[in-house]
RNA sequence: GCGGGGGUUGCCGAGCUAGGAAAAGGCGCAGGGCUUAAGACCCUGUCCCGUAGGGGUCCGCGGGUUCAAAUCCCGCCCCCCGCACCA
């Protein structure tokens, strides 16, 4: 049948929009207040978005059918860089960019070509956003929308960030980052040639002493500074290093390091080439334990790692262990540097960690012997080695007596805080490093970590803010579960976050003109902002008016009205109207998000709620979403396959393509967009609407027990369905709204059923949030109210009737064992059944009995007939026990009777004459008889 | 490496925290019905064997507990995602 959604679709949306009602003000309902991210605008809306948003507003009209008033609004978020890169790449008439923003975007060439300024990028792509918005039919309060570069807004951001300053949880730092020493700039994932998988990695540089010098220092780069109580020795490579002055200091280090540290905080200059071979045989102090330790050569050293040189740890270090045997055997090298044997015979491991349950005499000696390593040239055993003993060592390892005050810390957690003491002590340092190498530029340049001086920093480490967030987050809901472990971790793991930029929209610190602040810093609790919106957009507040008074007021309730009130020349009437808004709708009650967001956006909108506002202000709960892909492929908005949701609701439909999305995965699983599926979709949605011009209307007849059947299996949809909503498990609401009620539906057809009006109304109900177009339409062939705005069907437990359920259920399985029986007869004339009534009790009995299924499988099957038949038997007491609990034991059914007035509807199901005559069935078959399932015989 | 999730029938996916028949629902495929025809719709089948409702096999792999395990316990293999200054 044709139908035309997209009328259907239109005409619904003008109404709703005329009639205002998703437009929420403050009400004596409870209300909900549900947040979904503003969608970035550099290109259309996509199916990504499309599946976020749906579920937030399929959520948003069941709350409201709940009962509550809803406040679902939306804004559109556009500071940061990717639009002005976006407008860059337009300007330039990028290709590549034109191809993508045409074919995927759908955007109209010339369109397209005009936008060539941030400005025109934010206007074309937030009406159209808009009109996407609007096309599917969300249920949004449009009087609350902005953009995030807004005046009205900067204020509120700048009031945000004054509040962080003022407790001091924006501070001052340095932080590395990769950074391109030819484009003098810091380099993204998407800008580099190699390396995107090189992270940084901190090494502890250890200041080793000449004996004879002091002013020279030796910074031994480590990773596992604890073992610097098991210093033998220490290692360069016999070749080039250099001089240079660190700050105050001398440093013995190679050439790259050199370089490397001119990128550092570190004031850094020359001194001179010199020969790692003039220093090696001299000696080096410890610092820590002083020591004094000789200089070796080592051709493993990799000049190019850290500071190019190291300590020597033959206890615990595969490498060294075997460099010093190797230097052992070889007397021509160490005759070539003038070292006596006899100091490296004297080179003795010192053991300084314990492994539990393990006792070796020296881990890297056992280790190097165990897996036969013959010398430093046999790079792949000794990677293994190291890898395996720093692993186990790092896991289970303790410090032993010798680590002096450290003694019992365990390894694992050694590491920062040795690092901190030396620091403190004045002989250690921090040396950042790639993990792996080399990470070169899209511009053929080596990337360095380069150390970015005084910027503005979200405090994010600070352990007090962290307590307050993870003791926040327990009394929270998440959705999923154990997405709460998985922010549990992330929040712990959150380091400071540079909140400043040189470049992009947005809004500046406000004590601090020359930077910006960083675009995911200033999406943090803009929630509140919704409440401004309103009366920003309706002209009441204006940017001026915005002052940090009347905000502090306002979310915060300090100060006085009437002060406020003068000093941000308002009202007091419209002051305290903001403020009572403010109060009724905050706080947010759900943000349903992308789960893209997790380790970034929901842990920022986590922190700045618990820093900035009250407790009883703090987010309640966070639901997460996963991907869409496009038949099977990933989408990707700046290269493509992209699907827009202009696109999706053009052609199949709002209501289609929302149902979709909704059906097509749940939680965090990605869903794929198949065209074929969503025709398909399209098409029970057709037969959905014919079922209802059909039966919707018709007169209704005496209810029969099939109808009875029919509400009954309609009510558990109905528990069901609400189940699944208040779990956000959309997916499992429409199968289940839909699709199961849908196959029962066709089985009441199919038996006969003339009634199926009587779960029309809330049939459509149900499915309201869902497809609420069509659902619309279909209610106003009887009502003239908004089925938006109705009440949600409510699981009525006396509607239950497990009588009725039984006996479809009983006519299913004995229709299913007739077919396999007639399945084996040529031409069958009749079929006899008869009920097998003493099984039937003696099991029944045995379920009334017991107290457990256990018990009572225990019982019957100590008899041997039943033991037989296990798997029927079993079936039938977890049916038999399910009913129990219900209520009723409903296998009290009177089979016989249930067959008799069925009689015809057999016949007609089995094409054969269909008898009750048990005396025609021979004892042998009989004997396959078993409660619920009836003796047939066919002839 | 660390952390989170997961491996179920041709596919997508329930079920797995409360152990109880090859295991919901959707898709696909095959056959049949309806229709002038197509589409839609309805029915049946879709692990193997079987001329009586049965038997066998089965839920990543290998063990164990139990009358009974996809579900509980132990070991192993494999896959996906995040690890940041980017929205």
């Amino acid at each position: 049948m044709q139908i035309d959604f997209a009328a259907i679709e239109k005409k619904w949306q003008s109404e709703w929009e005329k009639n205002r009602i998703f437009e929420a003000d403050p009400d004596e309902k409870p209300k909900f207040f549900i947040t979904i991210p503003y969608p970035y605008l550099n290109g259309n809306l996509h199916a990504g978005h499309t599946r976020t948003l749906t579920i937030g507003d399929a959520i948003a009209r069941y709350m409201r059918m709940r009962g509550y008033n809803v406040l679902f609004p939306m804004g559109f978020h556009v500071t940061g860089t990717p639009i002005i890169g976006l407008a860059e790449l337009i300007a330039k008439r990028d290709e590549r960019t034109i191809e993508v923003y045409t074919k995927y975007h759908d955007v109209p060439k010339d369109v397209l070509l005009g936008l060539t300024t941030p400005e025109k990028i934010v206007e074309y792509f937030s009406n159209e956003a808009l009109k996407a918005l609007k096309g599917i039919g969300y249920s949004i309060d449009w009087r609350r929308v902005f953009t995030t570069t807004d005046e009205e807004y900067q204020k509120f951001i700048e009031w945000q960030y004054w509040k962080l300053k003022e407790k001091n949880l924006v501070v001052k730092g340095s932080h590395p980052v990769r950074y391109c020493p030819h484009d003098q700039n810091p380099v993204e994932d998407h800008d580099l040639l190699m390396g995107e998988n090189a992270t940084i990695v901190e090494f502890t540089v250890i200041k080793f002493y000449l004996d004879d010098n002091e002013k020279i220092i030796f910074p031994c780069a480590t990773l596992r500074p604890e073992t610097v109580f098991g210093v033998t020795n220490i290692w360069v490579k016999p070749t080039k290093y250099v001089l240079a002055k660190v700050n105050d200091e001398t440093w013995f280090v190679s050439k790259e390091a050199y370089e490397k540290l001119t990128y550092t905080d570190k004031k850094v200059e020359l001194i001179k080439e010199v020969d790692a071979k003039d220093f090696i045989g001299k000696f080096v102090i410890n610092p820590l334990t002083k020591n004094k330790v000789p200089i070796l050569p080592a051709e493993f050293v990799d000049t190019d790692n850290a500071t190019g040189v190291v300590m020597s740890v033959p206890a615990h270090a595969p490498y060294d262990y075997v460099a010093i045997e190797d230097l052992k055997k070889n007397e021509e090298y160490l005759k070539k540097f003038n070292l006596d044997k006899s100091l490296i015979e004297n080179l003795k491991p010192i053991v300084l960690i314990k492994v539990e349950d393990e006792n070796y005499e020296i881990p890297a000696k056992e280790i190097v012997e165990e897996l036969e390593i013959e010398s430093q040239n046999d790079v792949e055993k000794l990677e293994k080695a190291t890898k395996v003993l720093y692993k186990k060592e790092f896991h289970k390892g303790v410090l032993l007596e010798i680590t002096g005050s450290y003694t019992g810390i365990k390894v694992s957690q050694i590491k920062d805080r040795l690092t901190q003491d030396l620091i403190e002590m004045g002989i250690g340092d921090v040396f950042y490093e790639f993990s792996e190498k080399p990470v070169v530029c899209r511009c053929g340049t080596k990337c360095v970590v380069k150390l970015v001086k005084d910027q503005w920093f979200l405090n994010y480490s600070n352990p007090e803010w962290k307590k307050r967030v993870l003791e926040h987050l327990e009394s929270m809901k998440i959705i999923p579960d154990y997405y709460k472990e998985e922010f549990r971790n992330k929040i712990e793991w959150l380091k400071d976050k540079a909140c400043a930029r040189r470049k992009g929209l947005g809004t500046r610190i406000p004590w601090d003109k020359e930077w910006l602040i960083e675009s995911l810093s200033d999406s943090t609790i803009y929630m509140a902002y919704y409440i401004l919106a309103k009366y920003i957009n309706s002209g009441e507040l204006k940017a001026e008016n915005i002052t940090q008074e009347l905000l502090d007021y306002v979310f915060l309730g300090i100060g006085d009205v009437s002060e406020v009130a003068k000093s941000s020349k308002l009202s007091k009437e419209l002051v305290e109207r903001i403020k009572m808004d403010f109060e009724y709708w905050y706080p947010v009650d759900l943000r349903s998000s992308g789960k893209d967001l997790v380790a970034n956006h929901l842990l920022f909108f986590l922190f700045h709620h618990v820093a900035i506002f009250p407790p009883d202000l703090w987010p309640r709960a966070i639901a997460v979403n996963g991907y869409v892909s496009l038949e099977g492929k990933k989408m990707s908005k700046s290269k493509g396959p992209l699907l827009t949701m202009k696109r999706a609701v053009k052609e199949h439909g709002a209501d289609v393509t929302r149902m979709y999305i909704l059906y097509a995965a749940e939680y965090d699983n990605d869903a794929d967009w198949r065209r074929k599926d969503v025709e398909g979709l399209a098409n029970h949605l057709r037969r959905f609407y014919s079922l209802a011009l059909e039966y919707y209307t018709k007169e209704q007849k005496q209810l029969t027990k099939l109808d009875k059947w029919l509400i009954s299996r309609f009510q558990r949809a109905i528990k069901e369905t609400i189940e699944a909503m208040d779990n956000i498990q959309t997916r499992r609401a429409v199968n289940t709204a839909f699709f199961e009620v849908m196959a029962d539906v066709r089985w009441y057809l199919r038996r006969g059923g003339e009634n199926l009006g009587v779960i029309f109304d809330d049939w459509l109900k149900l499915l309201a949030p869902f497809a609420p177009h069509i659902c619309e339409e279909l209610w106003h062939l009887k009502h003239d109210t908004f089925i938006s705005l109705e009440d949600y069907p409510e699981f009525d437990e006396s509607k239950i009737d497990v009588g009725a359920e039984a006996i479809e259920e009983y006519l299913k399985t004995l229709i299913e064992d007739a077919k396999e029986i007639l399945k084996f007869v040529e031409e069958p004339k009749e079929i006899y059944i008869s009920p097998a009534e003493e099984w039937k009790k003696e099991v029944v009995n045995i379920v009334l009995r017991c107290n457990n299924m256990k018990d009572a499988m225990k019982e019957i099957m100590s008899n041997e007939k039943f033991k037989k038949m296990s798997k029927e038997v079993s079936a039938f007491v977890k049916r038999a026990f399910k009913e129990k609990k219900d209520g009723l034991l409903v296998f009290e059914i009177n089979e016989f009777e249930v067959i008799k007035e069925n009689i015809k509807f057999l016949e007609k199901e089995l094409g054969v004459k269909v008898s009750l005559d048990s005396d025609k069935i021979p004892e042998s078959k009989k004997k396959a008889a078993m409660p619920g399932k009836p003796a047939i015989f066919v002839i």
